[in-house]
Order: C-alpha cells, then structure tokens, then sequence
DNA sequence: GTCTATAAGAAGATAGAC
DNA sequence: GTCTATCTTCTTATAGAC
C-alpha cells in the first residue's frame, strides 16, 4: 500500500479510538513510518485527512450499497435464499448482519469514529444515520418484505416489522462496540431474539 | 446558581455539545460569566471539571434508580398501573421511558457527552452501559415481568421480551439525539411500535 | 473570587536541505 | 518524499494585584 493510503489507514485507526481532536498529525505520521512534516506532501493539512476518509468511505459504501441492490433485486438470487425462509436462514440473516457491521474492518472503524465525531457536523451526522439507521432499514424492508410477500411472514406493517429485526441487532452492536469483551453474550442474545422475531412474524403463528 | 455549579452546568453542555478536547477552559469560563484563570479557584484543573460532572450524574442516577426502585417494588403502586396492563397503558411506558430519556436535560447532556467519550476509557463505557443499556433492560425487565406475572403478557423469554421493548426505544432515541428534527416521525414509529409489540405479547395472541 | 499579565508547553504547519 | 529546524498559534495553568 502507498503512503497516501497509509495515512489514511492509521488515520481511521486512531480517529476511531480516540477522535479527531485527540490525535496529532505526529502521531498518524508515526504510524506510518514517517516524521510528520513528511506527512504534508501528502495531505494540505490535517482536516484534509479526515475529509479524504470520509470522501473515501462514502464511495466505498456506495458501491457497496449498489452491489446489495443489484443481488437485492435479482429475485434468482434472493429467492432461493430468503422466500424459503426457515427459522434457520432468519438466524442466518441476522447473523450475517450482525457479524458483518461488528467485524469488518472499515465498518468498525468508520462507525466509532461517527459515533464520536456526529454531534460535530450536520453532514457527519448525515452519514452516520444514512449508514446504520436508513440503509439497513431499506435494504432489510426490501429483503424482509419478499419473504413476507412469499408468504413465510405475516404482517400489515413491514416498516414496523423490519424495525423488530434490526433495532436489537443495531442495540447489541452498539454495546459490542463499546464492551467487545461481551460479545459472546450478545451473539447469544441474538439467536434468542431472532427465534423469538420468527416466533411472532412467522408462518406458525 | 452559585459559581462552582454554573461552571459544571456550562461545562456539560459544552462537553456534550463537542466533546472534551474541543472545549477550552476559556469557553466554559466565558459562559459563566467570568474568565478562565478564575475558573481555577473553583476547579483544580480542566479534568477536574469532568470528573466533577461524572461524580454529580453517578450520584444523581443512582438516587433515581434507586427511587425507581423503591416504587418498582411497591406493589400496591406499580400493579394499579401495569398489572392491569391496557394497550393504552403500554404506549404510555413507552413514551414516558422514551421521551424521558429523549428530553430530561440532565439525561440528554449526559448521554451525548457519554456517546462521544464513551471509546475513551473503560469506565466511561462502563457508566454508558449501566445508564442506557443494563439499567432500563434491568427496570423493564421488573416492570413487563410483573405484568407477565398477572397474566397481561405472554412469554417464556423475559429477557428477550423486554429487548423488544426496549431496543426500538433505544434506537429512535439515538436516532433523535443525531437529528432532533425527525422526532415526531421516532414518535409516530413509536407508537407503532408498541401496537406490535402489544400484539405479539398481549393476552389477544 | 475576580482580574490582567504571562509563563510553559503542545500541536499544526512551513522552510529549505538532501 | 523525507528529514531537521523552526515558526506560529492556541491552550492550559500560574503569579500576583485588587
């Protein structure tokens, strides 16, 4: 990787940790290897650093977003996972949720440092809720609303319905990323809610 | 007021406007009405400031919890409200819990200022977890269980039941901390919310 | 307890050699 | 592109008069 991605790369690191304020150009430059004078032939200056994260993250997530719609709306592939939709790929569909914005690596990061730097802009606070409040609603609607529509979930309000999925995936998210040593308990507390979500939402009822 | 309480007041505000490192002894000093090197008669240092307002909101939620406690165990109180547990009665936990948290000015500050030092020390994280996450699961948990117990809801889960009241709650309110203008959409969802849950653990299942 | 003046130090950023 | 040296500004904190 170049240096210009490094900086950025151990930016986000420490801007997750600690917030913006609390990190100093020398210790990103550190990271990287270099003094941080060195780090200004890459960078105007150290908002521009925190622009080209946020810049960067917004186009990476994106792309990420067109390519679950294209699979989203590709009823080949959906269908056969989700409108035979047994306790089993439920559990399945939450985990991958839950694992996916808990564990990789540019999620993670770009989540805490939001969480810390959200009450600072209107434009970051923008993001974080397009990011974990708007997108996964949607998405999960349209995914959840399918299965509905095939009959293998019953309900008269999938907004309603979708809020019942994700909001205690987002809620044990949240306290993972702040007690990560509790994630057992939250993995577990996962599969309890997701039989329970099935339980009430599914064709048994 | 006098001087020393105005200081921790201006102080939380600026804190869970902002965050620590972006507000200056001086700013705070300003607000009050004074300048900065007076503030040192008052206060030791800047973090003496903070610690101070954790100290004052430790002790402040611990009497409440513990006020909620007593009137939590106060059968002849609780079961008039929630043993004969309406739908109409349901909203009205759910509101008050929600719009408590949303507004109290106390709880705001506090948890904004929580939200964004939350990565920055254990203990922080600690006192976020216990306020927000283990404290209302706790309360609710008695709550809904007692109402469980008289027969007004059904589950074999109490854990989970409450989650399921709780998390929704947790999540619009977070929502509305970021953008405080969509609060009366998280009110309207709100209360579509419980109607669900009402139906899914009500005596009508 | 509040003020003005100021010390002490931290952090962002630039100059200019290599 | 990276370095050392340095400038500038900002911020915390203290000194000492009132």
């Amino acid at each position: 990787m170049d240096t210009k991605q490094r900086i950025l790369d151990e930016a986000l690191t420490l801007f997750s940790e600690k917030g913006y304020a609390n990190v100093f150009v020398g210790d990103i430059a550190e990271r990287v290897g270099i003094k941080a004078p060195s780090l200004y032939k890459h960078y105007k200056n150290k908002r521009a650093i925190f622009d080209a994260i946020i810049d960067l993250m917004n186009s990476r997530f994106a792309e990420q977003a067109k390519a679950l719609q294209i699979s989203g709306t590709d009823a080949a592939v959906d269908s056969k996972i989700y409108q035979n939709m047994s306790e089993e790929n439920l559990l399945k569909l939450g985990r991958e949720f839950f694992l996916f914005y808990l564990h990789d690596d540019y999620n993670k990061r770009f989540r805490k440092m939001l969480t810390i730097e959200q009450f600072n802009s209107k434009e970051l606070a923008g993001i974080y809720t397009k990011l974990y409040v708007d997108d996964p609603l949607s998405y999960q609607s349209m995914l959840l609303g399918m299965v509905a529509a095939a009959g293998m979930l019953h309900t008269d309000n999938v907004k309603i319905m979708t809020l019942h999925f994700y909001a205690p995936i987002y809620f044990l998210l949240t306290m993972c990323d702040r007690d990560p040593e509790r994630e057992p308990e939250a993995l577990k507390t996962l599969d309890e809610h997701i039989i329970q979500f099935n339980r009430h939402y599914g064709r048994t009822k």
